[in-house]
DNA sequence: ACTTAGCACTCAACATGCCCAAGTGCTAAC
DNA sequence: GTTAGCACTTGGGCATGTTGAGTGCTAAGT
């Protein structure tokens, strides 16, 4: 039995299943495909392909559909990546345009893969490793709490509210503000715990405790930026994929809601030397997502754009938009 | 045929259909309440409640459930909104600890809710209709491109990246930045519109353009800030109660995932006196929510929080749940 | 004027049996 | 190594029968 044939059987029915949606049989298999041989011989590489647990047979007489194992075969060796429509292009394109505001860009790219592959999209919002402090303000909102804010340069503003523990004179606020700016403006945001520190301690000492308490908040704050958060859309479309399957469809709702969750596996997901990196259901470390692939890959400096879909997906095509995608998100953000 | 055992016989219904999910017959009505009369009694009931829409039989021997108008006579005239458990009273509580950060605590409102509800959760961004500005901020990103932020003394931050046209120079920015500070501080953010053309007017005529630009960038930020967004959770609960109707969780996750669905949604229902509105099913504008419910409520100042599920869900625990959650919001966040 | 017992009737759900088509694995010949 | 042929397995479709829950109606009882 030759080899390369065993490939092209094992390529014909990942095709032909996730196109039809039904197992599919060595008679149907040289019908629709123009492999030189008869159905007997198919049959006898499909026995071949099922022992090394390659395709598999949901009961005695169907025809074979995949398994993890198999797509994986599938992606890593057989599959290319097709290249993507005129349309596609154009509306990926049409990105290019509009504002630049980062949220903006990312709430359009998430809908567009999602409308592009009619799976779930999902975002990472983009590293900030090297973003560099930009402006710092502090605001009396009452008289124990104040408002930190924190302006990268890339345009990203954290915010968050601390509590000041005793009463804090708007003056105070203002010279520690102007104090922190002096020492930190330019600074990357992931040294900020190692040059705060120093800043408190210039501080006059009656005011050292506050001061602290605002550098407190201030790392926090660039430390959420870090951790990420995810953006997504199109989780309509895991009802009307899997019309047969609304079993499954709940845990991955719970993955989904968890970023957490999503943001561990997308950060496991090695980044592929092809470009996309595939995680397939078991292979995927949370088990709601058994029957799920995620197609990914990092752009910018690392974050991760990708699709969650069934196992049962079109790679090829799959993962060229999430490349495109990627790719064209690189270049309007930046690396 | 006395009125209010028809009544009656409409809650035994209600009730019985939504804990077993199964139409339910006379028979099983006498048996399960003690009504004091024979199932050929409330056949003859039944046969009315059918006849004036209340009810329908999904098929000729099979019990009856609710229609849209007979939930509708439930919540209306029948129930009575049930205490919370002493769980429940201690996991809302909870929420006053924890962070005053307002996007917190709604997240952490939203999940809770979801929880107790066992359905989703939505709520709106609180309204900040009597916010004030606190600060303004501009900072030069790029050489023609200045990033807008606008802090109210609600804690809320509206950040915004526009677009210059031209070179800006970082002193015409820092004086542009004291005269609006100067001028709008204090203001309603719904006055902004009003008050920044006499800012702008009042600029050195070389600044005038930019300060137009600007001026727009703050006003599209205070429009932004009312134009709410809406976060939510739970969504695998549909997933999990629909597990026969796995059929319209497709349109329903589309309807919560355009936010203009949701909200125009939650606005169009008016505050009930009662306290909670509720929208049942085919009242809902949206089609895709045709054998879904809203149940919600406003909280702070106007916003909304609610839940969204099956119509044939359990009102009266649900109505309990959402009223409860709203108003330690409003305590929580001030009127 | 209600209520109730009784009864005939309807119909989804389940079960049973049957057949068919698809698909397999195997063997023997090419 | 490939192929034709064949016996075998088995889920799905279909026609048929049975059951039971539930109804509507009628006639009698209060």
């Amino acid at each position: 039995m030759s080899e390369p044939r065993k490939l092209e059987v094992l390529r014909a029915i990942v095709e032909d299943y996730v196109h039809s949606r039904e197992p599919v049989g060595s008679k149907a298999l040289v019908e629709r495909h123009h492999l030189g041989v008869s159905s007997a011989t198919i049959r006898n590489d499909m026995a071949v392909l099922e022992e090394e647990g390659l395709i598999a047979a949901p009961h005695t007489s169907a025809g074979r559909i995949p398994t993890d194992k198999g797509y994986r075969l599938f992606v890593d060796r057989i599959s290319q990546v097709k290249p993507l429509s005129a349309a596609e292009r154009r509306a990926i394109h049409s990105l290019l345009e509009g504002p630049d505001d980062v949220d903006d860009i990312l709430e359009r790219t998430v809908r567009l893969l999602s409308q592009l592959t009619n799976q779930v999209a999902v975002v990472q919002y983009p590293h900030s490793s090297r973003a560099v402090v930009r402006h710092v303000e502090f605001v009396l909102l009452a008289p124990k709490q104040v408002l930190v804010v924190l302006i990268a340069d890339t345009g990203s503003v954290g915010q968050k509210v601390i509590d000041a523990g005793s009463d804090v004179a708007n003056e105070a606020l203002m010279l520690l503000r102007s104090r922190f700016l002096g020492s930190i403006a330019g600074t990357q945001l992931d040294l900020l715990p190692q040059v705060l520190p120093s800043v408190v301690a210039l501080c006059p000492p009656e005011l050292r405790g506050l001061a602290q308490t605002l550098a407190h908040g201030l790392q926090s704050l660039s430390d959420n930026s870090r951790e990420e958060r995810i953006l997504m859309a199109g989780t309509a479309n895991l009802a009307r994929s899997n019309v047969d399957f609304p079993l499954s469809i709940g845990p991955v709702l719970e993955a989904l809601e968890e970023q957490v969750v999503m943001l561990r596996l997308l950060s496991d997901m090695g980044d592929d030397p092809r470009g996309v990196s595939v995680s397939i259901g078991r292979e995927n470390p949370y088990d709601g997502l058994a029957e799920a692939s995620v197609v990914a890959t990092g752009y910018g400096s690392g974050a991760k754009v990708g699709i969650l879909g069934p196992t049962r997906m079109d790679y090829p095509t799959t993962m060229a938009a999430v490349r495109a995608v990627a790719r064209y998100l690189s270049r309007i953000l930046g690396g």
